[in-house]
DNA sequence: CTAGGACCTCGACGGGACTTGAGGTCAACG
DNA sequence: CGTTGACCTCAAGTCCCGTCGAGGTCCTAG
């Protein structure tokens, strides 16, 4: 099996705990990039190993592939991402995910002041009738106005 | 158009904000239920929309349509729910929202204690080897055991 | 009588992240 | 030589939450 150097798709997926059909699908995305041996079998730089180590990461972070593929696209496609690379991207992972909770918290916050409150009356109540909601005031604004039931 | 009373899917669109296909998908889907005219139109009764209220709050709070369901079977079905209904649910799906923000903040913890770290040894690395994958030694625990590159 | 608007059903499409299946190839082993 | 086993491609299916369109009905107004 050892015709060339590099991984093949099998050891990749056993290393990396990536199913094989998972990492067809990143490579066509464009995530990861693979050479091929004269008999067409993929074989990969071992630093895919950092890639999907990185992209396992960024999925436990809640971000889409598109974004994945925007941030690898400026690692050095030669060579294992560095840790200054990876000390960027987890910087920059990490606001996004900071935003995140805040919004979260935020909600919960709304929901908490909302339990038990004169909810039921529906107009005033900030879980109801969202922030963004409540700034014009045509159609869509109070969206519950025939909710007083 | 009055023929029967109840809300028409027109009027319950307008005034929830809720596209009308949406609200045949939920009736499909059993989170809202309707009676039909002789013309075989649907009437929907006044707490239609505070259901849909709930409905969207649960859907900001990010819950699937599933536990909105289940939630949904726990109320009356002939009158509207209550302020106890309401503050039952919203305490349960509010318990749901702290546990989704505490794994995230969890995460932002490992993240934030991993940037520049040693990560590239990708051994002991929180964020690289998340704690439910730590308690066994089987394959699929040390995922990256070939990673060190 | 006819046009319009609101309503009906059913089936297909979209996007995200994959998985599954069918059908075929390659290389080594006995 | 034949049979594994790992690999290949491409198309289609899955789940979620709807939206869109086609084709048809109902009622009311002009």
């Amino acid at each position: 099996m050892r015709e060339d150097d590099g991984l093949s798709v099998g050891e990749v997926s056993a290393r990396s705990g990536v199913a094989v059909s998972a990492l067809h699908y990143y490579e066509r995305r464009g995530l990861i990039t693979s050479t091929r041996t004269v008999g067409n079998q993929r074989r990969y730089p071992r630093h895919v190993l950092r890639r999907l180590a990185l992209l396992r990461v960024a999925q436990r972070l809640g971000l889409p592939l598109a974004r994945v593929a925007d941030a690898f696209a400026t690692l050095p496609a030669d060579r294992a991402p560095s840790r200054r690379d990876w000390e960027r991207l987890s910087r920059e992972w990490r606001a996004d995910l900071d935003e995140r909770i805040a919004a979260l918290e935020r909600l919960r916050d709304d929901v908490t002041g909302c339990i038990g409150c004169g909810c039921l009356s529906m107009r005033t109540c900030r879980v109801m009738n969202p922030a963004d909601a409540a700034a014009g005031r045509g159609p869509g604004s109070s969206l519950l106005r025939g909710a007083e039931d």
